[in-house]
DNA sequence: TTGAGCTTGTGATATAAGGCACACACTACT
DNA sequence: AGTAGTGTGTGCCTTATATCACAAGCTCAA
């Protein structure tokens, strides 16, 4: 796969964190939350493990990687632990993100109102069909695709977001890449492909059901 | 995690395919979909696995534990080996689906044109908002949730698709578990539970921006 | 202060997934 | 017919991921 990122070592040789387990923390920050909301001050991995399926142990040694959060025989303080995650993660600071394809697909996306409460803002949009750019979408306004790098540029956006046609799909990613996002979501039906150092999430219902069916058929 | 599935040996220990394989599947048969497509007849693991960005030898061996599908010097039959994939996912039929949670985003996925040509319709809905229930939306009428039994049995669903507030989500699944699905996609943010026998795939946009963070922050 | 009861953090171990490399099979060309 | 070229299928090895199991630390109660 991907090669592993270079890594500057300062003094130590730093472990690397695998992929997966950077997968799972905000399975973690999520779960901490609902605990925080109902009040609850501590908890054990035995707890956590519960709540998500998994082995305590596994969330043990996934914590681990970042530092040592828990007391013995005491468990992890929630509010503490939670907090700790999302500045691990970078969630303690917003994103600003684009969008690119503005059709039915993207109009849904600018107005999915789960992206704003966990500080991810789309603060702008592009389209390749001039009978939309110029519009506004939900007080996001839809420039043309030759504005992607000056627009990315001057907002200090960090991600783009795809929701083109699988054809266009690629050409838009090389696009957002030069224009120096740093990570892409993307909705388009393809295989895509970035440099290392940029990092890629697709979004796929049909590929989901595609599988799943393998084992519906008995 | 999940339990593997009981299997009944009929004559020979069959060895069980891992899911993550089966989770490939679908991505070998959309590349060769391309190829067929452009009209080439055969392909070879190395062209396949370029296409992918994967080693050929994965998709050798992958490929392997459904048969020997490949000619030793030629490749593989591109229209054969995307036919063969697809009988072995169940592709080659079409399935039933039901939505539960006829919101924003529920509203947007009935209207997502990308299902039915893959052979996935949506033939249901069900809404726990009186005000909804009984409406029709794009051509496919809103029912109450206490109808999801009654309605999976009679037009034989066998998907449910989840698109309510997280803290309903539960409830709906284990509702829709009860009803006799076998397969749900879950869009809510949830850590979701069912048995063993009933597959559930989850589709987090926020999840996955929340660990592409954590490459991003410098 | 001591001891019983928890629960962490982690080395050691087990399991799973990925990749290498080569024998073998097929093709095409002479 | 022989031979050079190509590409599969798979045994074996490597790497990655998950789990086990236990010493050590913390808390509370007597």
């Amino acid at each position: 796969m991907a090669i592993s990122p270079a890594r500057t070592n300062l003094t130590t040789d730093s472990i690397v964190v695998p992929d997966v387990v950077v997968e799972r923390l905000p399975l973690y920050v999520r779960v901490l939350a609902g605990f925080e909301a109902r009040g609850i001050e501590m908890v054990s991995s035995e707890q956590l493990g519960s709540q998500l399926h998994m082995t305590p142990a596994q969330i043990r040694k996934d914590l681990s990687y970042f530092g040592r959060f828990g007391k013995q025989g005491r468990g992890y303080n929630v509010q503490a632990l939670a907090l700790r995650l999302r500045e691990i993660l970078g969630l303690d600071r917003s994103w600003n993100a684009c969008l690119v394809g503005v059709g039915r697909l993207g109009r849904a996306i600018i107005s999915y109102p789960g992206f704003a409460p966990e500080g991810f803002n789309i603060v702008s949009a592009f389209d390749m069909n001039p009978a939309v750019v110029g519009t506004t979408v939900d007080g996001i306004s839809v420039d043309a695709l030759s504005e992607i790098k000056p627009v990315v540029e001057r907002l200090g956006i960090a991600i783009g977001i795809v929701a083109v046609p699988a054809a266009a799909a690629q050409q838009v990613i090389d696009r957002l890449v030069e224009a120096g996002v740093g990570g892409i979501l993307n909705y388009a039906p393809i295989t895509p492909h970035a440099p290392g150092n940029v990092k890629i999430k697709n979004i796929d219902p049909v590929m989901s059901l595609q599988s799943m069916t393998y084992y519906l058929k008995t």
